[in-house]
DNA sequence: GCGAAAAGTATGAT
DNA sequence: TCAAGCATACTTTTCGC
């Protein structure tokens, strides 16, 4: 049987939950940000509610940009800990309306996929109201509302919960992709930025209508065998990747803004050294090791470069963690001049820690 | 000179 | 002009034979 997909968008999510935490906020522009430290306004708008997008305030603007557009914005910082809770509390009842726990997938703190094609027998009427009932369930448990998109496979289902927000649901059956597609620009695909619709722009491709029927040699000359080819695809609405159950991030990392660009090493170590107890505890929490950790650099000029070491096995220590992110920083400061902005540290090739005596004391 | 692993970069969404 | 903190996919380089 073919799929059915439904994505699940929450609106404004951060927000969404600060305005529900204080009914005061309602109707007021409130942005939620990510502040650096550097200055009292230093620091990029994570979310902001609709009132607030009014005045032209959006998601990776810096904040002293946000003020200005709205001085009397409602300014707050993020609580990612508390938005995670309310995240999980959506997840469940996401993950209930799936075919299986296997069809299901999170993709962010406020996004999921479900696949529902056996639930609902192959009936996108039935995945509309479906996805009506997601809706009300969550507004019912959380007092949240979200925007919901129903299609064929995963990149139309992302789309068209993007098509009526906030508090909307589209459901575009496989009859409805083509002409759902192809009056849109590139951008509007999913997996299409900045970068990648300047260079289309640059071939002459403005709709994905011509992307759709652009040379396939041309695009892979452009873009890689790889992204030449999805970008073809996606452009005629075929996304083949299942929905499937994620279990839990690649890597973990954590990174910050220094207090001041610098190249001093007992300026940036400390930073270095709390990030990395974040890391770790973040990965004694979901109980795994790790093999590679990555030292992080974003010099004064905003240029990202990234140090990387492999260890022998793999491990959980805050202590060998230490020791390598030292390592590398030493090594970097050693072979860069310019001056440090922000650093970070992510650990990857993550394993799962067998806990051999829980394990036996199960038997 | 090959495939695999490691290192490093580009990109994207919030 | 001002620019956060994440994760993933992809590309290039190095390693082991």
């Amino acid at each position: 049987m073919s799929h059915i997909v439904v994505h699940v968008d929450m609106d404004y999510f951060y927000a969404a939950i600060e305005e529900r935490e204080d009914p005061s906020l309602k109707g007021r522009p409130v942005v939620v940000c990510m502040y650096s430290g550097r200055g009292e306004h230093g620091g990029s708008v994570s979310t902001s509610n609709y009132t607030a997008r009014e005045y032209g305030i959006k998601s990776g603007m810096p904040c002293s940009r946000a003020i200005k557009l709205n001085p009397d914005a409602v300014f707050l910082p993020v609580r990612k800990e508390f938005y995670t809770e309310v995240s999980d509390s959506i997840m469940e009842i996401l993950r209930s309306h799936a075919d299986n726990d296997e069809s299901f997938e999170q993709i962010s703190i406020d996004e999921a996929f479900i696949e529902v094609a056996d639930n609902c027998n192959g009936d996108f009427e039935c995945a509309r109201k479906l996805g009506e009932g997601i809706k009300q369930k969550i507004l019912e448990k959380e007092h949240l509302t979200c925007s919901v998109g129903v299609g064929p496979n995963k990149l139309i289902a992302k789309m068209a919960s993007s098509e009526n927000k906030p508090d909307g649901l589209t459901v575009i059956s496989p009859h409805d992709v083509k002409q759902f597609l192809v009056d849109r620009t590139p951008s509007q695909l999913w997996g299409v930025g900045d970068v990648t619709t300047a260079r289309l722009e640059q071939m002459g491709i403005k709709t994905v209508g011509q992307l759709a029927s652009s040379d396939i040699v041309s695009l892979i000359d452009a873009f890689g065998k790889k992204k030449g080819s999805w970008l073809k695809k996606a452009a005629q609405g075929i996304d083949e990747s299942p929905v499937r159950q994620r279990e839990g991030s690649e890597q973990i990392g954590r990174i910050a803004t220094l207090p001041e660009n610098s190249s001093d090493y007992h300026l940036i170590m400390p930073v270095l050294d709390n990030l990395a107890g974040d890391v770790i505890r973040k990965v004694i929490e979901r109980s795994v090791s790790f093999r590679q950790v990555t030292l992080i650099v974003i010099t004064s000029d905003f240029k990202t470069q990234t140090r990387n070491h492999t260890l022998q096995r793999a491990v959980a220590e805050k202590e060998i963690l230490r020791q390598h992110l030292d390592k590398l920083l030493t090594i970097f400061l050693e072979e860069n001049k310019t001056d440090i902005r922000r650093i970070g540290v992510r650990v990857a090739g993550l394993q799962e820690v067998s806990s051999q005596t829980t394990l036996a004391s199960y038997f």
